[in-house]
Parts: structure tokens; C-alpha cells; sequence
DNA sequence: AGACGCATGTTAACGGTGATAACATTAAGT
DNA sequence: ACTTAATGTTATCACCGTTAACATGCGTCT
């Protein structure tokens, strides 16, 4: 964001390298960057950055840090204008997740690609669990208004459409959804989903 | 599989690329492999295999195809004891989708990796959707049998299907699905889907 | 049978990449 | 002011994908 006063010896790396990664990834629509690309693009050498990344995949966790971000941005945001607990907020919170995947669509790939088991991966993890906790909480709400009966699988329900959203998400970003059924879109197709899996043990 | 006779200059390389390509992915667990390493493994320097393939992302899509017709054999061996168009045939689709992408990790990973959009892709494209059609069909003959009134929906309950399965092993590839809900596994948990799907719309 | 040509292999080399080492410079604390 | 640690620089490495230039041997035509 603010690179602030004195950008070149004494600025925050570190932070400039992380949004210049980001902006690089979003320009080229993909997240197959380089550290010479980046280094130059904040204008600095090569090995300057692994004096605040232990490797390349650091940046990277970094960079996913902030998509994680930005995903609970377009969560959030859709929470705003809907009554809680709601057919209407499940749906909200499932083409927030659709949209992001679409709109970000080199962040939501590189969010889930498949990096090594270190450490910061738990990190991650718990990151993108803190996301999945919102559409549990919103959820068990739903559940408890209209069918207490099976509140006890709130926790089952929330992994089933998240599961859905997801699968819908990867598999329109690998254009294997493309020409299957031009009135069946994505979101429709999630809708359509979000009231089945509802419905299910009436 | 047989490299026959005279292995070194007049045997066929290409096809023994190809599986020294695999074996070496499902050794290391990952497709991050190397040109160089093929190579040695079959024995034969590494620009030799650029009269084979015009460069290595040619050679991993012929993985990829060979990893297509992996997936059918689970596939076709899941319909072999299974009554046709049954709730049992469903799962046994469903379930040999979830177990390939255990069972073959590292290809089912590569199977989805984000290549470019060359050509080659095109016939890749057309490869999975055939691994779609078996499970269109087999959503055809149900509905027909036991919900006449919503055939038209098929395509869009089959990729429906397809796309919760996908999630689902998408997710559980990527541990997130890992301590969520120990009685829920992956598979239980499309079955789940796959009633709710169906019974959607009652 | 022998000569030719093409498919297929080899070694040498290039540009680019992630990463480290050795050195230089600035900021900060006493 | 002098030391010290943080942070930058250039030089360098090993490796990777890929191409070029050269070598080898199989198939074919006469």
C-alpha cells in the first residue's frame, strides 16, 4: 500500500516485496513468478529479499497470507446487506466464494496450490478454516431457525457446501464447466445445491 | 510397460519416457519432476527426449493421458459388480473418483495442474469429460427409473455430482478436511451429497 | 552389396532460476 | 565517535529447460 518516506536502504522490504509479488501475480494472471521479477520490480537485488524470506515459498506463504485476506473481504462484505442466518446469506457467503475465484482467479489458484508440509502451512490452515468457521457459524444459525431437528449436523452440512463451492470453483477454473449447460452457471448450480443439501432428511 | 528388444537407440523411447516419467511421479509423490531425471532413468541423455516431445510440458500431458486412463479403470472396474443405474452404482462412481484421488495422489494432483491453454489442452478437456459422460449416464438411467418427472435435470445433477466429489477431493488433497469430523470421511460425506442431490426438488 | 538419407542419439553450450558467500553500507546504541 | 547488527550489493554455484552442432546406425533404392 504506503511505501512510505525513504523506499530504497532503510523502507520496509518485506511488505513492498509481498505487494509487488501480489501486483505481479495479478498482471500476468498467474502465480508462476520469479524473484529476479520481483526484486526488480521494488527495485532492489535479487538476494536483498532473502534477507526477509527464508526462501522463495516464504514470499509466496506471505502473498497467500494476503489473499487469505482478501477472500474474508469479499466474505464479510457480502455478510453486510443480509439478514443473518438466512437462505439469502448461504447464498451470499457461496457466491462470494464463487466470485473471488472468478474475479482473483490467479490468488485462488495459487491459495490452494499444492507447496511443501512445512510449518507455516498450519498457519495457513488455520487460516483458511478461520473462513470456513463464518459459513459454519451462518449456518448452525439457518439450522437452528428452520430445522433444529438437525442441528447436530451443522458442522457436516458447512463441509458438504463448502466441498460443493469448491469443487464448482476449481473445476470452472480448469474450463471443465464450460459448455455443459449455458443456464446452469456456476452460482445457479451452487444455489441449486446450497437447497439440497438443506432439504436432505426431511 | 514392455520395452521389448534393443533397448537403447532404435527401442521406443517416447512410450518409455512416458511411464519412467510416471514411475517417477508416483515415487516421489509429486509432479515436480525433472527433465534430467526422466532421462537418466531410462537411460539415455536428456536432450534425447526432445525428439519426443516438443518440451516438457508435452511430456507431463502424456502423463496426464495415461493418468486419464487410470482413472477409467477405476472407473469401469467400480461398475463391473453393480447393477446399472442403481443408488449403488452412483456411489461406486463416486467412490472409485474419491479413491483414485487418494490411492494416486500425486496424479490426480497433476491431472488438474494449471498448464497453459495450448492445444493439447483441448484433447485433455475432451479426455475428462469422457470420464463425465459414464457418470451422466449413469445419473440418466436412474433418474429414468426412479424420477421420470426431473430427466431434464441430468446434466446439471450430474455435474452437480462431479463437482462435489471434485471438492471434496480437492479439499481432503489439501488436509483441509483432515479434523473437521472424524465420523464424516470423504466418502460418507458424498454420499451424503449425492442423496440430497437426488432427492432435491421432491 | 554398397551408398545415401533420415531418424534418433550424443556432447557442448546458453539463458534463466533459486540460493549462498563475501563484501559494503547505513542505522542505532553506548 | 566507535562498535555492532541489520540490510543491501556483486560474484558465483548448481541446476533446469532448451537449442545447436555433431555422430551413429537403420532402412531403402539401385
Amino acid at each position: 500500500m504506503n511505501q512510505s518516506i525513504t523506499p530504497y536502504h532503510h523502507g520496509d522490504l518485506r511488505n513492498c516485496a509481498i505487494i509487488a509479488a501480489a501486483e505481479l501475480i495479478e498482471s500476468i494472471g498467474g502465480y508462476d513468478i520469479t524473484i529476479a521479477q520481483v526484486a526488480k520490480r521494488v527495485g532492489v537485488s535479487a538476494p536483498a529479499l532473502y534477507r526477509h524470506f527464508a526462501d522463495k515459498d516464504a514470499l509466496l506463504t506471505a502473498v497467500r497470507e494476503l489473499t487469505h485476506l482478501g477472500i474474508m473481504d469479499y466474505i464479510t462484505r457480502a455478510q453486510a446487506n443480509v439478514e443473518q442466518g438466512t437462505l439469502a446469506h448461504l447464498d451470499a457467503l457461496g457466491s462470494a466464494y464463487l466470485r473471488y475465484a472468478t474475479d482473483k482467479k490467479a490468488f485462488f489458484g495459487l491459495m490452494w496450490e499444492d507447496h511443501g508440509d512445512t510449518e507455516s502451512r498450519r498457519a495457513e490452515v488455520r487460516a483458511k478454516r478461520t473462513g470456513f468457521q463464518v459459513l459454519h457459524e451462518a449456518i448452525v444459525l439457518y439450522l437452528k431457525r428452520h430445522k433444529p431437528e438437525s442441528a447436530g449436523d451443522s458442522l457436516k452440512t458447512a463441509t458438504l457446501m463448502w466441498s460443493t463451492a469448491h469443487g464448482i470453483a476449481t473445476l470452472q477454473h480448469n474450463r471443465m464447466l464450460d459448455t455443459f449447460d449455458e443456464d446452469a452457471d456456476a452460482h445457479s448450480l451452487l444455489r441449486t445445491a446450497t437447497r439440497a443439501i438443506l432439504q436432505a432428511k426431511d
